[in-house]
DNA sequence: TCCTTTTATGTAAGCGTTTACATTTTTTTC
DNA sequence: GAAAAAAATGTAAACGCTTACATAAAAGGA
C-alpha cells in the first residue's frame, strides 16, 4: 500500500489535519511542524494522492479534451497549445480522440459524466450541432473549436475559414486566373463547409460563377487530393488554378502532377489551407491559409480554465474568432520559392 | 451537486450497493430491479463518478504518458498508437509533455506520486539513467520508450536504431560512395547515439574510418540540418553522401541544396531516418529509415496493461527491440522518386 | 496574574464509490 | 410444506483526502 496521509500523521506525532494543512499550504503552521512533515514525507517517499484529493475537493485539475482523430499535425499542435496552458496552471490533460468504434458525443458523454475532469476541450467539427444540444445536460464547462461560423450560444474559439478562403480566392482572381475549380472538404465538417462559403462567395462577387465541372469534393485526405487533382485535369477545360480546402490534399495533387508531368504553378496553380509543415517545404512552397492552430488551443484552455474558476460565467455564450493569414508560396504562381522559409 | 449514487438509490428503493452493482455487472441483480435503476439513472443522467470509484478500487484506468515534447508527428505516433490500444481497453490517457520549467524527472515523480494513474509510459531519451534510479522509489508499472541499447533492468521497448543506421550505412557504401559524413543528434539522445553508433561502426566494417571534418553535431532540427549541410559541403573534401541522423535534418539539407543550387543525389547523396510524411513527398523522395512508431506506442501500451493487470510482474525487466527498415527514395541516388510512393 | 487574542493543532464528518459480510427473499428438493 | 440452497439485497466499513468546527497552546494586555 502507498504511504498515506495517516501514516505521515502517525510518524510526525501531528493530526492528519495538520499534514494535510502543509501540503496545501492552509491555516497557520508552526515551522518546526511543517519542516517535520516535509521530513517524513520526504523519507517515505509521500506524495497526497490526487484521486482522494479529487473526492474531496470536487476538482480534478484535468482537463479533457476530445479530438476526432489523433494523427495529424493539425491536432498535433492543438494539442500542444492546450497543454502550454495546462501546464502552465498546474493542469493535466486527458486526452480522447474518437476511434470509430464510438462515437464523438458518446465519448463526451461518458466524460462529462465521469468526474474525471473540470472541463472539456471539444474538436468535432463534424457533430457541432448535436453537441449543443447534449450541452444542457452537463454542468461541465465546455469550449467548442472550430465549429463553423453558424454556432451560437455556446463558448467556441475557431479561425476564421471563411475569411481566409475569400481573401485566398481573391488572390488568384488577382492572378487573372478565371477558371478557378475548387476541391472541398468533407460534407459535414463546418471548417469545410466555411472555406467552400468563402470560395463561392469571392467568385460570386467578382462575377465569376462557380461551374459544376471545377468543384469535386474530397475528404481532407492526401488520396483524395491526388485524385481531385487528376479528375479536374482531365476535363475538357481544364482549370487555371485549383482551390484545395486544405494542404493534405493541395500535396497530393503536388503528387499527382508530378506522375503526370503537369507543372505548378506553370500549368495550373494550387493553393492550400492550414499551412502545415509539409507544404512549407515542398517545391515550389506551398500558397496556403495559416491558421493559428496552437494559438486556437491556447486560447481555449486559457478560456475554459477561467470558465472552472469561476471568473466568467460557465453558461454564458462566448465566441472568438481568430484570424487567418494568407501564406504566399510559389505555388500560385507568385515568384517566392521555398528558400530560406523556414530558417529566417 | 451531480446526482450521485444515493440519489439513485433513493428513488429506486434500494441500497446504494444494488445501484453498484448495476453499473458493475456484479453479483447478481433481479432484471427488473436492473432496469428501474437503468432508466432512473438514465432520466436523471447519472454516471458513476470515476474519482470515487478510483480511490474505491484503487485504479484509475488511466495510464499516463511523458513525453518529452509535444510537436513533432514522431511523437504524434506514439500516443496516437497508445491511444489506439487505450481506447480499446477502456483506459483513459493522461498526457504530458515536460517543458522546460520542469524537468523531466519531476514530473515523472509528480506523476508517480500522484495516484492519478495506473502506470506510465516514459519517452525520454536523455535521462534513461535517472530514470532506471527513480524507480526503484515507485511501486507504479513504469515503461520506457526508446532508452538506448545498454538499457537493462527496466521495462522498455525500442526500436533497433543501431541496425537500422548500419543498413543504411552499408547502403550508401553499396552505392560506391566512400566518402560519407554524418550529422549527428543530441549528445545525451540515446537515440542519436545509436544511430552514430550504427553508423561508425558499418564505416569501421567496412575499412572506412571516419573522418573528423565529415562528422558534425546536430540537434534534429530543420535549422541544424540546413546548417550542417552548408558546414559539410563547405568544407574542401566534400562528402559524397551525408547520413543525417533524422529526417527533419535531412529536411533542412534539401531546403540547403535548393538555395545553393546543390542537386540532390546528383552532388551529393543525402538519407534520413525516421520516415516522417515529410520525407515521403519531398522530391527526390527521402531515402530513410523507418521507424514503426505507433507500433511502437501500441506495444508499449500493451505491455503496460499487462502488468497493470498482473499478467506480467511489474518488477520483471523487460526488453523488445522493434525492427527498423530500409526505405529506399531517390535521395541516395537510387532510381526511386516520389510518384505514388503513397497513393498506392 | 488573569483575561483576551492569536496561533497551532485536533476531531470528525464528509466526498461518491466498492465490497466483504450479513440478511432477507425466492427457489429447489425431498 | 419444511429444510436447504440459491438469488437478491442491505449494512457498513473502507479508500485517502479536505475542512468546518472545536480545542489547546502561546502571546499580549491590563
Amino acid at each position: 500500500m502507498q504511504t498515506n496521509i495517516n501514516e505521515i500523521a502517525r510518524r510526525c506525532g501531528v493530526s492528519i489535519a495538520t499534514v494535510s494543512r502543509v501540503f496545501n499550504n492552509k491555516g497557520p503552521i508552526k515551522e518546526s511542524t511543517r519542516q517535520k512533515v516535509l521530513q517524513v514525507a520526504r523519507e517515505l517517499n509521500y506524495h497526497p494522492n490526487y484521486t482522494a484529493r479529487g473526492l474531496s475537493r470536487r476538482k480534478t485539475d484535468t482537463i479533457g479534451v476530445i479530438l476526432p482523430e489523433l494523427n495529424d499535425e493539425f491536432f498535433m499542435n492543438i494539442i500542444h497549445g492546450i497543454d502550454e496552458v495546462a501546464n502552465r496552471n498546474k493542469q493535466y490533460l486527458l486526452v480522447s480522440s474518437s476511434h470509430s468504434r464510438r462515437n464523438d458525443v458518446e465519448t463526451m458523454l461518458d466524460f462529462m459524466g465521469s468526474g474525471r475532469v473540470d472541463g472539456i476541450i471539444l474538436l468535432a467539427p463534424g457533430i457541432c450541432e448535436s453537441v449543443i444540444e447534449l450541452k444542457t445536460k452537463s454542468r461541465y464547462p465546455l469550449v467548442l473549436l472550430n465549429c463553423g461560423k453558424g454556432i451560437k450560444d455556446i463558448v467556441s474559439f475557431g479561425v476564421d475559414n471563411y475569411r481566409g478562403a475569400y481573401l485566398m480566392t481573391e488572390h488568384l482572381i488577382g492572378h487573372g486566373y478565371r477558371k478557378i475549380a475548387i476541391v472541398k472538404g468533407p460534407e459535414q465538417n463546418t471548417e469545410a463547409i466555411d472555406r467552400f462559403q468563402g470560395f463561392s462567395d469571392a467568385m460570386r462577387d467578382n462575377r465569376l460563377g462557380l461551374k459544376d465541372a471545377l468543384v469535386v469534393s474530397g475528404d481532407f485526405s492526401f488520396k483524395s487530393g491526388y485524385y481531385g487533382f487528376l479528375r479536374l485535369m482531365g476535363n475538357k477545360e481544364q482549370p487555371e488554378a485549383i482551390f484545395f480546402s486544405n494542404d493534405m490534399m493541395a500535396l497530393g495533387a503536388y503528387d499527382a502532377a508530378r506522375s503526370s508531368g503537369i507543372n505548378i504553378p506553370g500549368d495550373v496553380a494550387i493553393t492550400g489551407f492550414d499551412d502545415i509543415f509539409s507544404g512549407r517545404i515542398i517545391d515550389p512552397r506551398l500558397t496556403t491559409v495559416n491558421i493559428p492552430i496552437m494559438e486556437l488551443g491556447s486560447k481555449a484552455a486559457e478560456y475554459l480554465l477561467k470558465m472552472i474558476k469561476g471568473e466568467v460565467d460557465p453558461r454564458q455564450p462566448y465566441k472568438e474568432v481568430l484570424s487567418t493569414a494568407l501564406i504566399i508560396g510559389g505555388s500560385c504562381g507568385c515568384s517566392n520559392g521555398t528558400t530560406s522559409k523556414i530558417i529566417a
